[in-house]
DNA sequence: GTGTCAATAAATATCGATTTTTTTAAGGAT
DNA sequence: ATCCTTAAAAAAATCGATATTTATTGACAC
């Protein structure tokens, strides 16, 4: 189970007395390995199957079959496809179990759409309140995800980045809504894999600019190049994702 | 269960025949009254009792307590505030159970103001794309909020309503956030009764209001109508609200 | 063929008991 | 008194079995 995991989940956290520093800005992996519930485990892993498109949108999710892939008990699946069911990945019908959550091109425009507009919100409220807390763990996340090389782990540093960009917005549902929809949008882009080609487009420079607008504390141009962004991923995905 | 909960929990729905006009409109309360899982009678229940006050914010919900107080098992009331997750109406801590989602001032301001947001963008979506049905289904949920006199079947048309005006958005997951939202805001409502006084305020006319505006098709009178209403109901529970 | 019905199979949902973990309480030691 | 450590109680989480519901199949009529 992954740092970002207990954004989402309400997991607990045993944290060290150092490193109070880093782990007040939310930057610091305070997982404990082991102990974690089945439940828990269970969410985790299915999260990340049906985000990837392991298990395919759409796709009937036999509690039977699960219990066996994940090697354990019928109740901790339910009750994490229950839990799946906050992130829009999994759908519920009464009496008739659970499926991965469709996916359509209709849908994956209204997820870029909302995004674009939440998060263009929650950063300029971002700025507006901006702190030298919040510059700061801007700029450790950005410097995180560069130094990266990892491809795993680098999603989680991306996903870091632009959450702490958001971070200073006072506004917890609206996170939860950005963070909702961005995990929506990768699994779109994990869907579309393959036929992705990032070629002749520098992404690193993009989020310079976001960062040093967000740092200079310069909403509209943050705000511009953010959307531009997600604008600009949007677009290749949807030549991708234009016949499903 | 009421109809309301069918449309933010995957219930069925077996619908006769005839009213397939009122039907298509998401108007008529198709439940179906014995029938439906454990899972979904303490899903219901619960959310109720949340909603109203029943169980307080903050609240801890011990799984024997409320397995007591709802005649049920175990598993379905585990499963049924893993479901109500969803709606930022539970809390979960992995192995320490679940809670009432708090409730305060800050939490309560936070709401308001996304639900203004959200609801504007809603709105004018639905205008932008307005059609004959939609106005027809926004008439007549208006209608029928008129017409009921009890307070309990209002609150339901109520919600109904203003559901019907953002119907047309071609935005499930904004009309989702938006339902939400409204649910929370309700609950501070009850949350404040009592000290809400709603004397020299004519709701009815705010209502006919929106409608007015939504139905010829203006965008910006329509909106303005609608965030005045909410701001007016927001500065009432304000001044309830700042204590707590 | 197409539709209906009953029988069977499969899957969901639920129960009751057990295991694991957390919380509370009690007893010393400093 | 405050801080550990340990024992007991309470609560959460999980398992395995069973009941309930839905989905599938095949026979039969039209």
């Amino acid at each position: 189970m992954r740092g970002l995991s207990r954004f989402l989940l309400g997991f607990r956290r045993t944290k060290p007395r150092f490193h109070e520093d880093l782990d007040a800005m939310n930057l610091i992996n305070t997982t404990q390995s082991g102990d974690t519930s089945a439940t828990s485990a269970a969410y985790a892993t299915l999260r990340e199957m049906i985000l990837s498109g392991a298990l395919p949108a759409g796709e009937k999710l036999k509690i039977e079959h699960l219990r066996k892939i994940l090697n354990t008990g019928a109740s901790p699946v339910r009750e994490a496809l229950s839990l799946l069911t906050s992130d829009m990945l999994v759908e519920r019908i009464d009496q008739r179990g659970f499926r991965a959550a469709p996916a359509n091109f209709e849908n994956f425009k209204e997820i870029l759409g909302l995004r674009c507009a939440l998060e263009d919100m929650a950063l300029r409220q971002s700025i507006t309140r901006a702190t030298a807390e919040w510059e700061e763990r801007v700029v450790l996340a950005h410097h995180r995800m560069k130094r990266v090389v990892n491809t795993e782990t680098f999603e989680e540093a991306h996903k870091t980045f632009h959450m702490a960009l958001l971070s200073n917005a006072a506004s917890p549902v609206l996170e939860r809504y950005c963070s909702q929809l961005y995990d929506l949008n990768i699994r779109y882009r994990n869907l579309a894999a393959g036929s992705v080609t990032y070629k002749k487009r520098d992404i690193g420079a993009e989020h310079d600019a976001i960062l040093n607008a967000a740092i200079q504390r310069q909403e509209d141009a943050a705000s511009d190049a953010l959307l531009r962004h997600y604008r600009e991923t949007g677009s290749y995905l949807t030549k991708a994702l234009s016949n499903i």
